[in-house]
Parts: C-alpha cells; structure tokens; sequence
DNA sequence: AAAGCGGTACTTTTT
DNA sequence: GTACCGCTTT
C-alpha cells in the first residue's frame, strides 16, 4: 500500500494519509481529486479500518460507482463491497428504511421522483381551487424544496412572521397551505420526495439520540465528495454524524459550485472552519488536465468572483495553444463552423470522434448543433434528455410495480386504475376521491370497499373496481413468492399492458415496446445478478421490492452508462451536452458555444450578485474541461422562442486575458473588443435571505420577424379523407352488429379488424386493430363504423 | 375515447 | 419554435 502513494504528490499524500480529525481538501479543476478520495479509502482500509466502518458520500451515482471501482482495483474487491458508499439520498434512503417505524412511515415507503411530486402538487393546486399561473406547481416545488433543504418544517414555515409576510406580499398568501397538503398526501401515500429523505434523516437524528449514537460509532471516518455542492440539510446529516469522533474528510472546490440555484450551500466549506477549528486544509493546487493557456485563461475569469478561496491552480503542462474566440453570424453558421473544425482537426490528427465536446447552456441549443453535425457526416451523442425512467410506458409499469409495494401510493393508484382502460373512468375516479378525501381514508381502502363507504358506485363500476383490485391484491400475494422478473411478466401480461403496445404497429409504440422490453431486461438481468454476497442461500432471490429500491434513486445518466457498457460503440462520437452534465468530465477538445449575453450568462442570473458569479463558474467548469484546446463561439443574432434577436457577446469573453486568447476571425467577421447550528433554527434565516425568485432587470433585445412564409401548402394528406371522397356512406351501427373478427371500414383509420367489444348502448365500445393505423379504441356513438365483412 | 385546435410559457437540474 | 394544457368535436 505505501508504493501506491508514490502515485501522488506532496499535497495529495497529506490528504490521503492524515485520517484523524477534519480534513478539507480543496482541489482545483483537474488536480486529481478523485484520486485523492479513492486512495484515502484505500489507504483507510489498508491500515486496518473496517470496510463497514467507512461511510463515503458521492452527489452522483456514476460517482460512488467509479469509486467503488477504482478502490477494488486498488485493494481487495470484497472488501469495497462493504464499503458505506453511495450518493446522499441513497444511504440515508437505507438508513431510513431500518429505522422508518420510529418516525412513522412503514419501512417499504415510496419515493417520489420529481415527475411524481410535480402530478401531487399540481392536484392538490386543482383541488384548492387555485390558479396555476400564480401557483405554478414548478414555483410551489421550488419553494416547498428550498425550505426542505433549509429545515423548515410545515409548522416553522406557517408560524415564521417574516416567510409569512414575504408570501403575502407576492401574493401569494397560500404558499405555506401548499405545503402542509402537501406534506400529508404524501405521509398519507407513504411517500417520501428527494427532499424529505435527507429531512427525515435529520429529524431522526434529531429525536433519537440512541439512533443518533448507533451511526455515530458505525461511520467512525466518513467522506464527502463536491462538498461546495452540499445544501444545508446534508451539511447537518454530515455534522451530527461525524459530531463524536470527528474523523471526517471533505472535499471540495468552490469555484465548480454550479448548483447553488438547487439550494447549495457554498458556504458550508467556509463554515467547516468554524465548526472544527483544528481541522487541516490541504490544497491541491497542480493541474495535470489542461495546458498552461486554459489553466491560466480559467484562472483569470474566476478572479473577477467575490466570493472564493484563494488558491493558484497552476500546471507544469506544454503552454498548448491559447483559447479559440469565433464570432459568427447566427446560430446555424456558429454549428457548421465548428462542425467542420470538429472535422479537419479529427482528420489532420487522426483523432477518434470521442475526443471532442460541444458544450452549451441551454438544452434548447442542441438542435442546430446536431443539424450540422448530421449534415457532416459525424457521429454523436447527445447526452441528457428524457430520462429512461421517466417515460410515459415506463412510467406506467413502474407505476404497478409501486401500487403491488404500496397500496397507499395514491400517485401509482390513479396513474393505473385506468390504463389500460377497464371502463374506470373520471367519474368513477371522481367518486372514489371524494369519499378518500372525505372520510381521511387512502384511495385503495376505499376501493376495496366501495360499498361501505357508499361510494355510489353502479353495479358496472363495481365489477370492474372489485376486478381490479383483486387483480392487484393477487400480484401483492405473490410478491415475495416469485422473483422480480416473473412478477414483472405477469404484471404485463395479466394487466393487458403487453397487448396495449404489442398489437399495434404504429412506430410510436413499437418506441415504447422497446422501452419496456428494456424495463423488463433489466428485470432479468437484476435477478440473475446475485452477487456472491455473503450469507446466501438456495432460497435467496431477488424481488420486484428490492427492484424498486434499486432504481428508486437512478438516473438517466445511470442508465445510459449501462446500456452503453453493452452496445460499446459509442466510443467514436462527439460529446453533446449542457455544461452542467460536464461537469467532472474531460475532453482533449471542447467547443463552448452561445457565449452571448442573456444566454451565458444567462438571463435568469443577471440580476444579481450571487447569481452572476454562479455563471462565471460555470464558465470556468466549461474551460477547464478542456485539455488542449478551448474554443469560445458566440453568435451575432439566434433564433429564439420564434423571433430572431439580436446578440451581445458574453461579458466573460471580455473577461478572458488577451495574453491566453486568440481572437479568431470566424467566418466573415471582425475581431471582438477586447455559527453552532441550532439544528432547525439557522435554516429559517438562510431561507428567508434567499426571498423570492429574483425578476429579471434587462429585456433581450429582440425583433419580430415577420412570420417565416408557411413551408407547407395547406395540406392536403392521403389519409385525410372528406366523406364525400368517393366513400360510400358511413351509417352509424349499431354494437350488435359488430362481433369479434368483423372487418369494418373507418373514415380516416381505413379497413381493420374488430378484436374487441365493451358497453352498451351510449356507451358501446369497439377494439378495432387498423392496416395502416394499429390499434384503436372507438366510440361506436361517433366513429361512424361500417361493417365490409363479417367473420 | 381520441384527435384537433388555440392559447401559453419557456435555465441549469447530481437525487 | 415547440411542448404542453385544456377545451371542443367527432
């Protein structure tokens, strides 16, 4: 193990082997700051700390997974297995499923994702009857999160006379009432969102001293990573946990906090001094990504920050070749631009695809990038996006998967009583939520007894609620009978979500056939792979419950590294990607486009100070991603929102130092101008300095184009038959001549073939499964069916 | 139940 | 420009 610290410098050495009392370590873009935690655990386990013994906190999952790796290729694998190392929400997820019965909730508690969390607050906005553009749920989430992360309560947040004050003032009186519907539907669901996982675990470590005491002596060294990216309830887990021994190891860089706008805490480094006074500062000050231009190029924006530590981030690299400046005419020349750059810089050196990154601000700005690229010829990825989780087909699945764990989870019920339709419709929906709401009860126990809550439900609604609950109740009994894929299959098979995306032919839906086909190979796979874990036996196997506790806290990101570790061709692309999801990546080439005023920085950031400077660091996170060569380009109008608008360069292109930049001519254009934390009590006041969303001060400048002359003639498509196209008429059937196997001709969906009939009456029902358009479910009242031939 | 129409709003987003 | 929502029509 000593050998190994021949890998590292001075700095870092000091860092990984002082292991007793408070470490920060601040470390410069590029210093090997990675490196320096994954030895430190290394360097931990090797002087004999027990594996269990080391808690190790991580913002990202690919981060915790990359460490995790590198500390078993460094010492012995089974060993890292032990480790307490994963992300903040996913440890203390655990943490809080041992001990949930202590603050009420059962210990199989659902967790919300935002998209989940969004559906809720925006019912509950409905319900209150209230007006969604003053109560837009994305400003009620970002109010309700900031106060979860600063620790005040439902009660705080109604009974403090200033947060009062501020949301009379906004006009918007009914904030605080949001928030405690809020937080019961979600005690009711037995849910918990991202925010009150980290809450919860402080309200436990608050009122349970023995709890409190267990971890404390459990997590003797603990470690966290991005620490300038902590918010102030991760600040407390961290402090109360390491409160007795204080072996804790943070580390940071303060000029990378780029998530400030999601309620980090710069500073909690700044206090890490205050709270330990005799902690040791390590800085790490050597570069070894970037030349000498781009180190010394980044070091002159971040200097016009406020707000920093001092440090001189240096590099003993080649000086390399200064940072590229490109102005362009508009956003598609500023693409093909660089595309060709991209393109004779790869062939000139003979480079791989995956040596270059585009980077920009908004995700918006990716589409003329990919025009471009798609017209050269040259691959690429895209990274962000849609998350695998949090499409639509996928959504729903899991949403079963999460009403079979938790009956309680009111988001999954409502999410699937309908889908794929079973004739529960709005009313009866309507119905069952009004006694749920009455009455206090959860909507699944007033579901499975619908008559004794005098739910008015008809004998019809009646059936099909009892079919679907005993439907549920069945998957329930065998969920932890048969393993998470067989339970998956059937929960396909006998809900008809299989037949809803498997019989249709549409491209749509063999999108989302895909997708689940996906779903359940992971199912597949997270069965199989049963890690030869200590204490296993034959009767070991893996439930759709520990399924969903896996994923729970997964990503997008998470997934693609998965599926890319399987297809593997990926290596030959150019990066696309917001220089946020950048961030912790490095690339020999990077390309920082829209560098223009009111876009980067952007225009939601610069009314204020604070917010300015997170810009700027976001700039510097962008350059110091570069290892050769960085290039600025900035348009001199872009299309935007359906107008063209006028540009300004970006003040941080002013802010670079002509002495590490070249101004190149791009094509066509002229050169450019040169305290001790009372636990809840210190959140309420960090909260109310924060106020509300800040206006912004400055109007782009922009000019209405007169409306681009329409592309398209008015059209006139094949399938948009008129009845008086040459069709014979279309007589309105009715059910009884219908059967299955009829085939029938539709005005628009042409010829197909009656699969399925339903209803009666007004209400009649069929399936009908189209050549040319898949599957259909018609109103037989208005879909004008004509029958071609029976049987 | 599903499609079509018109109005509206729009950053970044590890979990 | 487009994605998304709610209302209307079939």
């Amino acid at each position: 193990m000593t050998d190994i610290l021949k890998d590292l410098n001075k700095p870092q050495q000091q860092a990984v082997t002082t292991t007793d009392g408070p470490v920060m370590v601040i470390a410069g873009a590029g210093s090997g700051k990675t490196r320096v935690l994954t030895y430190r655990v290394a360097y931990l386990l090797s002087i004999g700390i027990a594996p269990y013994n080391i808690l190790a906190l991580t913002f990202t999952n690919k981060a915790s997974r990359e460490m995790r790796e590198r500390v078993a290729s460094l010492i012995d694998p089974s060993k890292a297995k032990s480790l307490w190392m994963g992300t903040f929400h996913s440890i203390f997820a655990r943490l809080l499923r041992a001990e949930a019965p202590k603050i009420d909730y059962p210990s199989n508690f659902t967790i919300y994702d935002t998209d989940d969390t969004k559906r809720l607050i925006r019912n509950i906005i409905k319900e209150q009857q209230l007006d969604d553009k003053t109560y837009s749920p994305a400003y009620v989430l970002s109010r309700i999160s900031h106060a979860k992360n600063n620790l005040i309560s439902v009660e705080a947040y109604n009974e403090d006379f200033e947060i009062q004050t501020q949301d009379i003032q906004s006009r918007k009186p009914k904030l605080g009432l949001l928030y405690s519907i809020y937080q019961q539907r979600l005690r009711k669901a037995s849910a918990m969102d991202f925010d009150d996982l980290l809450f919860n675990t402080n309200v436990l470590l608050r009122d349970f001293p023995e709890v409190l005491y267990k971890y404390q002596q459990r997590f003797s060294y603990i470690l966290v990573d991005e620490y300038q990216d902590t918010n102030y309830s991760q600040y407390l887990i961290v402090k109360k946990l390491a409160a007795n021994n204080e072996n804790i190891c943070v580390v940071g860089d303060d000029a990378q906090s780029i998530y400030a706008f999601r309620g980090a805490n710069i500073q909690n480094i700044l206090n890490f001094k205050k709270d330990y006074p005799e902690y040791k500062l390590f800085k790490l000050e050597q570069n070894y990504r970037s030349t000498q231009h781009i180190v010394n190029a980044a070091n002159g924006i971040i200097a016009n920050n406020k707000d920093q530590i001092f440090k001189k981030v240096w590099t003993s690299n080649e000086a390399g070749e200064k940072v590229h400046v490109v102005k362009t005419a508009n956003e598609g020349d500023e693409a093909s631009w660089l595309t060709s750059r991209i393109f004779s810089i790869q062939a000139n050196d003979q480079l791989p695809y995956s040596s270059f990154a585009i980077l920009y601000r908004t995700n918006a700005q990716s589409r003329a990038l990919e025009e471009a690229l798609r017209r050269m010829n040259i691959p690429y990825r895209i990274f962000g996006g849609i998350s695998f989780y949090q499409r639509k087909e996928v959504k729903d699945v899991l949403a079963y998967f999460r009403l079979i764990i938790n009956p309680m989870d009111e988001d999954a019920f409502l999410r699937v009583i309908n889908f794929p339709a079973r004739g529960l419709g709005q009313t009866t929906v309507s119905k069952l939520l009004s006694v749920a709401n009455d009455t206090g009860k959860s909507l699944w126990e007033v579901a499975c007894n619908p008559t004794d809550y005098n739910a008015g439900l008809h004998a019809g609604a009646r059936g099909k609620l009892e079919q679907f609950v005993t439907l549920i109740k069945g998957f329930g009994a065998l969920l932890f009978k048969v393993n998470a894929f067989e339970l998956g299959e059937k929960v396909l098979n006998l809900t008809g979500i299989r037949r809803f995306y498997f019989e249709d032919g549409s491209a749509e839906s063999i999108n989302r056939r895909e997708n689940i086909e996906e779903l359940l190979s992971g199912l597949k796979e997270f069965v199989s792979a049963r890690p030869e874990e200590e204490g296993e036996t034959e009767h070991s196997m893996r439930t759709l419950d520990e399924f969903m506790q896996d994923i729970a806290l997964l990503t997008d990101v998470d997934v693609k590294e998965k599926r890319q570790n399987n297809t593997s061709d990926d290596s030959n692309k150019v990066s696309l990607m917001t220089i946020h999801a950048a961030k912790g990546l490095e690339f020999p080439y990077v390309f920082i486009t829209g560098a223009e005023e009111n876009l980067f920085p952007s225009i939601m950031s610069i009314g204020s100070r604070e917010e300015l400077e997170e810009e700027r660091r976001l700039f510097y996170v962008a350059l110091t991603r570069a290892m050769k060569l960085a290039t600025v380009t900035y348009a001199e109008t872009r299309f935007k929102y359906g107008n063209f608008s006028f540009c300004e360069p970006s003040r941080f292109i002013d802010e670079l130092d002509p002495e590490h930049t070249n101004f190149l001519a791009g094509p066509g254009m002229k050169k450019v101008q040169t305290k001790t934390i009372d636990d809840f009590g210190n959140g309420l006041a960090r909260f109310k300095k924060l106020g509300h969303a800040n206006q912004p001060t400055k109007k782009p400048e922009q000019i209405t184009s007169q409306k681009l002359v329409n592309q398209h003639p008015p059209h006139q498509t094949k399938n948009n038959l008129t009845p008086d196209a040459g069709q014979t008429d279309f007589s309105i059937l009715t059910p009884d001549m219908l059967q299955i196997n009829t085939m029938v001709q539709h005005q628009r969906f042409g010829t197909g073939t009656v699969v399925g009939l339903e209803g009666g009456a007004q209400n009649a029902k069929a399936t009908v499964v189209f050549k040319n358009f898949g599957k259909k479910q018609l109103l037989l009242k208005f879909a004008r069916l004509k029958v071609i031939s029976q049987q």
